[in-house]
DNA sequence: TTATCTTAGCGTATTTTTTACGTTTAGTTT
DNA sequence: AAACTAAACGTAAAAAATACGCTAAGATAA
């Protein structure tokens, strides 16, 4: 069996990150080629898989291709098929002229990823690639600006049900990033005071005495997260809404 | 481009329905061919794609031919595509011989779908057909079991933020039904009275008035879900764990 | 040196929700 | 008529969520 790209099936990753203020994508510019209507198109990092990888094992080559990590989270979260994706024609067309694959269809089985790092702009990025906040995400190529909304809203559903918030933080972290953090993922403001008071109640979020420094204001506490004494506490969880 | 089937993509379904006690599932006895070495065994509604269909069409189709129903709840939860799924060699030697695909590989992409009915044993299946408890799930086709096992946890994680819970239930149901529901998906007793404390406090699950018939107990009262009512007042939902 | 600014962090009172558990009601069955 | 079953109502205590006042520790500006 060779190592060659299965020209049907893709996949294409939504890489967040957070910079302590806002979340932010993961965006690469496309691969120039000669006649292109749009140089520097943006799209998601991608890429047909190989007969030879699992769709996992395609999206972790893919992401250290292009942030040089090997241990993110990674979650699959949507599939996406529609017959006429690979839009528009000059899509298409640079497509064709960069990978060689000729067929009419292709499915996209898609993953997001999230990054521990402090600040975007300290995160090394290859030549080409960029954070760019949800907010402000220009028009990509296919159907890349479809899967990165869904990317969102999968992202805050797994919010509310699992410690992913903690995959975004840097290992040791403040409160106050925290609860940016909560507020921007799940889109209301929360009482600081009252947060606090719900942390400090919880086992699995440690205090270690460190403190910030060079902030001008009183410098905050770090705290990191312990995922086996999460495990051992976490309440079994009843509904949300009954 | 022609109506035939697509020998890279499969999407197998997770069938639930809800007999008011306890969670079933709907398999389906694999076709008969000729020295067959397990006759009879069973596997999940599934088939490859084809080329003129994207998956959600592809999952309806399967559902329509299983069950006969058009507007079921549907959701697509996970992708199996691990180089070896297509063991043991006798269910591959049957796919073979019942499709005429000769792939070495082929990835599913794997549907739950929620089904409302009052009593697994009304529902009218096809011969060959069954559902079969979560519990009592035998041996299946190649790596159906554990397509059946993520879909169960999905089930479980989708339940606790979105109110998916009605659409195992028949239009009305009684509280206790409700009850039952939530217990055996979360897997945990809740206590009834207070049950029916907070569900007598949601302006979404409204009354009907009317009552069972010819139980040996006080007949209860039925209620439906009012999804536009759910909609406008939901909460927006914070973390569960934080 | 002192005032000011900013975010960290502690505390208290009130309301709301959850939990535990006693009691009554409306049917069927014996 | 008594016993049985599950429905349905209620009350009290505990826990959690909310609202909001206030102090603390650093940097910076006057």
């Amino acid at each position: 069996m060779k190592n060659r790209l299965n020209p049907h099936i893709s996949v294409d990753c939504v890489v967040f990150g957070f910079d302590s203020r806002q979340l932010n994508v993961l965006l690469v510019e496309r691969e120039a080629i000669e006649g292109d209507e749009e140089p520097g198109k943006m799209k998601l990092p991608g890429s047909p898989i190989t007969d030879t990888e699992d769709l996992n094992h395609s999206a972790y080559r893919i992401l250290r291709e292009h942030t040089g990590l090997d241990r993110l989270y990674l979650r699959q979260f949507a599939v996406f098929s529609a017959l006429d994706r690979l839009r528009p024609a000059s899509d298409l067309y640079w497509l064709r002229k960069t990978s060689g694959i000729f067929v009419e269809r292709m499915i996209s089985v898609a993953y997001y990823s999230l990054i521990k790092i402090t600040d975007t702009a300290d995160f090394p990025l290859l030549k080409g690639s960029h954070w760019v906040n949800i907010d402000d995400i220009p028009q990509l190529t296919f159907d890349h600006n479809e899967i990165v909304q869904k990317a969102v809203e999968h992202l805050r559903q797994e919010m509310v049900t699992e410690p992913i918030g903690f995959e975004l933080l840097p290992m040791q972290f403040t409160i106050s990033q925290l609860q940016t953090l909560q507020e921007v993922l799940l889109g209301q403001p929360i009482d600081n005071r009252n947060f606090r008071k719900k942390i400090s109640k919880l086992k699995y979020i440690i205090p270690l005495g460190e403190r910030e420094k060079g902030v001008n204001h009183k410098p905050a506490q770090f705290y990191r997260f312990d995922k086996k004494l999460y495990n051992q506490n976490k309440r079994s969880i009843g509904s949300v809404y009954l």
